[in-house]
DNA sequence: CGTTAGCACTCGACTAAGATGAGTGCTAAC
DNA sequence: GTTAGCACTCATCTTAGTCGAGTGCTAACG
């Protein structure tokens, strides 16, 4: 649908403006050297581009920049001829020299370092419920009236929480349930806990104890959050300060208030983690008002062919798409290896 | 030292600023009808208080703003006149209402609420341990070669680490040394677990294990965090780019990082945590350049007398001491009655 | 016919000069 | 001791003018 020239021009505008923040002008382009054309020439496709929607105009005598359009293009044809530098590689694979054998650690890890060599913000999706399941449940009692429950999963992560014990339930009671639950629900998938509680312990639960309503609302307290509770990890959210595009404070503020917000964060990371590979949204494709001006470019890790877990970077629309896209792949490769390498 | 038309002045003006963000004139001081004089007398004051030191003049045309010795000397003698708001009170209260048992969760909800009405940052220090003690100790195989430690506090906190078992170190070997450890370290204050591992138990474990030394090398990688780690939560982090003295992005940066840097903040909140009370700490004093145009106002929540955690709320110099005080006398107050009810 | 040189035009960014006004310090009078 | 009056300072705002990067158009060129 473009001319080669037309694909040329599009792609050094959009280079140069990735590097320099400001409108790419015609004679800038042409003295790049990969375009060998006249300024003229490049200012008539600038032209007949903005027509078509890939290139945008701030005011009528400054130069051109990529609209979201344009990004759009130039990242679904750009071809992955980022050589990641010496240093970059080996500070991205310094976390396998040191030794840390919990998985939440090791992506934790990997996220900020990823923070730091981009210059860019890093979040990370934890492990998800999906594909870990129920290895092992406890339950520990601190006093009278309170105990903590404690949640193991397949992938080590724990999970815990303080519950009241309601006056009256027995401890050998308590006792009897958790048996019951480690005999049964172990290896049952986290997000079908709670069916199973109640479908395939429900009867025998009710002959056996004395107090099953209270017993069954402790439980329902304890698995509530394990439906939905993905962790998010942030990293280097500040480095959003650091784009020339932001240095306004009202413009930096709204970003900065959404990724505090959990809920929100998830919801948007998990949206991308429908389909494999590495994700580019630009822009309005985020569907967050404050995320107009940023792209999240995304890559999944997985443990066993599954996809487990979703690592994002997020920087301005103008970021360099390349190089982080080439990170992201490397680094995922080496994690879904390392993380089958410790529990296979 | 000061006459008391000086107080009162340095009073109207601290107040006044706080409001306003603007140095602020003689005029406006005489107009607010608390202090009777004219303006030409309210600047001769004025004038020997900035000789005193109690005021900064940012260039000559402009009015006073106070200095840090000023806020100083405002705090210092401020009467704790501030009645909270009902509306404040209620939402302050608001998670007393809700079936929340655990410490950790109480707090942190407490301290979000607190970013929330106050629209300064809020900074959390999770129970510390040099009052928490050893509840549990669990050692859970995932596979062959991986297995997760839990152990568990007296306050209910879990804390995991996922730990490598070398090839030859066999299971009951391990269930030796977690009942060891059970039977003989439960109650031991965290901070001194690792001392009383060796002290305690290495000469019987070493009499009763075949891998004495790759076992204490896991024990001591299981324990190595438990010395100094305290969770630190923050709250608000953007409400800082609300201040007016910060719409300047690079001013923000440097105070934003610092607020990420987990460490830092530790050690900053555990600096404040000698006396109880609330503590205010203004500019400089927070021994940090970034903080220098930033106050500090911290107070410590207890459990049976002894101090378990600090919160802390992060704004300008120029904050509403009065308030903000006063909403963190009630909190703590509020904590500490909730807690020795969940505890005792 | 595609390409390019030339040129008038646009418009944001920067600069300088002047006006404004809040606020001070000093002096003299009450 | 207190206050009115007044000259002075200086950041902020406004206006006008200049500059220059970049465009769009036209005409000439191979």
């Amino acid at each position: 649908m473009l001319t080669e020239r037309q694909r040329l021009i599009l792609n050094a505008i959009v280079d140069d403006y990735i590097r320099s923040a400001e409108p790419v002008g015609s004679r800038s382009i042409s003295k790049r050297g990969d375009v060998g054309f006249s300024p003229a020439t490049i200012r008539n496709e600038m032209a007949d581009l903005e027509e078509l929607g890939f290139l945008e105009q701030p005011h009528t005598s400054a130069g051109r920049i990529p609209s979201h359009k344009g990004y759009r293009y130039y990242v679904d044809h750009l071809e992955p001829i980022y050589e990641a530098l010496p240093t970059e590689l080996r500070s991205l694979r310094t976390y396998f020299a040191e030794k840390l054998n919990a998985t939440e650690q090791v992506i934790q890890h990997a996220a900020m370092i990823l923070s730091h060599i981009t210059n860019y913000t890093s979040i990370l999706l934890g492990p998800e419920v999906f594909h870990t399941s129920l290895r092992h449940f406890q339950l520990l009692s601190l006093n009278e009236t309170t105990a903590v429950a404690i949640i193991v999963t397949s992938t080590g992560q724990v999970e815990s929480k303080t519950v009241a014990i309601p006056a009256g339930v027995s401890v050998s009671d308590m006792e009897k349930v958790v048996n019951l639950l480690n005999s049964k629900l172990v290896n049952v998938p986290l997000y079908k806990l709670k069916s199973s509680l109640y479908r395939e312990l429900g009867q025998e639960m009710q002959r056996h104890l004395t107090h099953f309503e209270e017993i069954m609302g402790i439980l329902d307290n304890i698995f509530v959050d394990t439906e939905t509770d993905q962790r998010v990890y942030l990293s280097g959210a500040t480095n959003m300060l650091n784009q020339p595009e932001f240095k306004d404070v009202d413009k930096v503020k709204d970003i900065l208030d959404l990724l505090e917000e959990t809920p929100t964060l998830t919801k948007m990371m998990a949206a991308t983690q429908g389909s494999a590979g590495i994700q580019v949204r630009i822009g309005t494709e985020n569907d967050h008002e404050a995320f107009a001006n940023c792209s999240l470019i995304t890559a999944t890790y997985s443990l066993d062919g599954e996809a487990l877990g979703t690592i994002g970077i997020l920087g301005p629309t103008r970021m360099e798409y390349a190089r982080v896209m080439s990170l992201l792949g490397i680094l995922s490769n080496d994690l879904t290896k390392m993380l089958s390498k410790l529990y296979k």
